[in-house]
DNA sequence: ACACATACCGCAATCGATTGCAATGACAAG
DNA sequence: CTTGTCATTGCAATCGATTGCGGTATGTGT
């Protein structure tokens, strides 16, 4: 063999075919006046020393990573975990849209201790751009970050006079929806299960007490401040339902997660779904398909949602300035409502 | 403000510090002789001015990265897709792992066309370590890479001459401790259901049809080949179920997603579970506890496989040689079976 | 006051690929 | 045979941080 001396680099193999490193360069990026007989001549060369240029180097001169940033902060709520069925979801459609055009994706979970994690982040010079998933409770610092580093988008609740850029679904009417649906299928007693603190779930709430209004049922709610990760509630919810002063008739979820526990504490009570009590949850995840009885669910688009979110960033990237997007939630009807 | 021309660099930083960029570099970087009074001037400096330095340049000087590639090859079957729940579970346990030991989680979604795209990774240089989930159908692939490419580790089933490093559970015994328990309960008529390609499925079965040969019920098998995939078996499912000669009393399917569809199908069809029909899943997941009935399976301790994977990596990467682990699975008995 | 050790700090090479500009060569027209 | 043109290729600076080595200032002991 004559690949005794490994190849570490272009100026090597400049080396051995007798050319400068430049040209080798220009010979494997693709681009670049050179002619196509030193061209093949130098890519066979590096194909037969299995040599690949070092991206790290590329990176650097380059001035961008080709990877993405996709940051979870958990801020409200420390119990909630990355494996949370729709963080999960999100991020593998997130992949998918981002592989398909050209990006890696690196994952970081944030417990947002300081308030400056995300300049953090966005100045260490890892990625050519940031998504994050959820506002949680950190809104000032999506503001704050947004100001100033511009290739950034978020997942989450749109509100008035945000200056970052987000992708989400019109969370109030989606409340608006999903409770509308339970008033017209018949429920009088509404309780909402969800803990309002991150923006999101409040919005949601919002949306439920307005369906109710109009519907002249303002004092037919309940709030119960479920967590959102999966596993707290089971417990909770349980107690929460035998114990009730008045049992609702209708629950609406603030996520599939909770409504799934909910489902699953109404069961073991011997409460019938639908007959007794009506469910409905919100996100549209697939899980929803899979429970007994199956959930109606107000459906975020996520598909959309995550190609959304790459869309307006890669434009960010490119210089363009662009404005949050708001989509429409739907409503499914399954069979737990 | 005296931070009119913005800090880039640690040239930049030194000049207006009035020392010299190495310097500013050891004062920074916290290690190197320097003494106490000037690291807290220049800290103070690089605060003040926002400026951190720039992580792509230390990374090609450092010759290291600071992250861990995880890779999803998805060869055997196009339609499952990355948002599975035992993939995006592992997701977020490795990325708990990883950051705890201070690495960063680069994923990448896999389509295996040609049979070098691992070593396209590894030799790319964008990361320290490469973790893969799952061998699918690529064990050849995976040997290949590991005989050159040394941080490299899988996770998966075990066979004996594999050349690559792996953790997983012992997919034979879990087989077994499913089908035993099944037995145990009374169950005559078993059916496994999965699609005997995979490694890990196939060591299942093996183990499936040792208990039973054991329990001298060698016959009492039937095969069918449902998709890992969510989603895609709903209907094959409730078709089979319907129409299967003689209905199992005993249903072992190879993955909890898998068992979900099935309990679906089931009820449904108006099969009681437990007591007309046993199903047992494996794997584990949280979403089992949500199902009605709770799911009984063989529960593989994903977290510290996760830490076992994350742990071997890493040394690995210090130049280490190790081992491949198998855990032992661990029977959950909950309410279906 | 002198020799010597010590602690800091600066210099400059280095990591590996990219790219503007200059230089070389080939080739055709005059 | 000379000059002009164009296509290729080489040269060297550059991206930004790290680090071994050598130099300078400071402090100690006599």
């Amino acid at each position: 063999m004559t690949d005794r001396p490994r190849i570490r680099n272009i100026a090597d193999l400049a080396k051995i075919a007798g050319v400068s490193p430049g040209t080798v360069s220009r010979a494997l990026s693709g681009a670049g006046l050179i002619s196509q007989k030193t061209r093949d001549r130098i890519q066979a060369l590096a194909r037969e020393h299995e040599f690949r240029p070092n991206i790290m180097a590329r990176n650097l001169r380059i001035q961008r990573t080709g990877a993405i940033g996709v940051l979870i902060p958990l801020g409200h709520e420390t119990g909630q975990h990355i494996s949370d069925p729709f963080f999960i979801t999100m991020l593998g459609l997130l992949a998918d849209a981002l592989t398909e055009r050209g990006y890696d994706l690196m994952l970081s979970r944030v417990i947002p201790t300081d308030d400056d994690w995300l300049e953090r982040y966005a100045d260490s010079g890892r990625v050519d751009g940031i998504i994050v998933i959820g506002q949680s409770d950190q809104s000032a610092v999506l503001d704050r970050a947004a100001a100033r580093y511009r290739p950034l988008v978020v997942w989450g609740g749109h509100s008035r006079g945000q200056v970052h850029c987000s992708v989400g679904s019109d969370n109030v009417a989606g409340g608006d929806i999903a409770t509308t649906h339970l008033i017209e299928r018949g429920c009088k007693r509404i309780t909402f299960f969800g803990d309002p603190t991150p923006l999101e779930i409040a919005q949601r709430l919002e949306g439920c007490r307005q369906a109710l209004a109009r519907a002249g049922l303002a004092d037919a709610l309940t709030v119960f401040p479920a967590h959102l990760a999966a596993g707290l509630n089971d417990s909770d919810i349980t107690a929460y339902l035998e114990h009730a002063e008045t049992r609702p008739d209708g629950i609406f979820a603030a996520s599939d997660v909770i409504a799934m526990s909910a489902l699953r504490a109404l069961s073991e009570l011997g409460m019938a779904v639908p007959g007794e009590v009506k469910v409905i949850g919100y996100d549209g995840l697939a899980l929803g398909e899979h429970t007994v009885p199956r959930l109606s669910t107000v459906r975020q688009d996520l598909t959309t949602g995550a190609h959304n979110l790459v869309d307006l960033l890669l434009r960010r990237i490119a210089g363009e300035d662009t404005s949050s997007v708001v989509m429409m939630p739907e409503l499914v009807v399954r069979l737990s409502s």
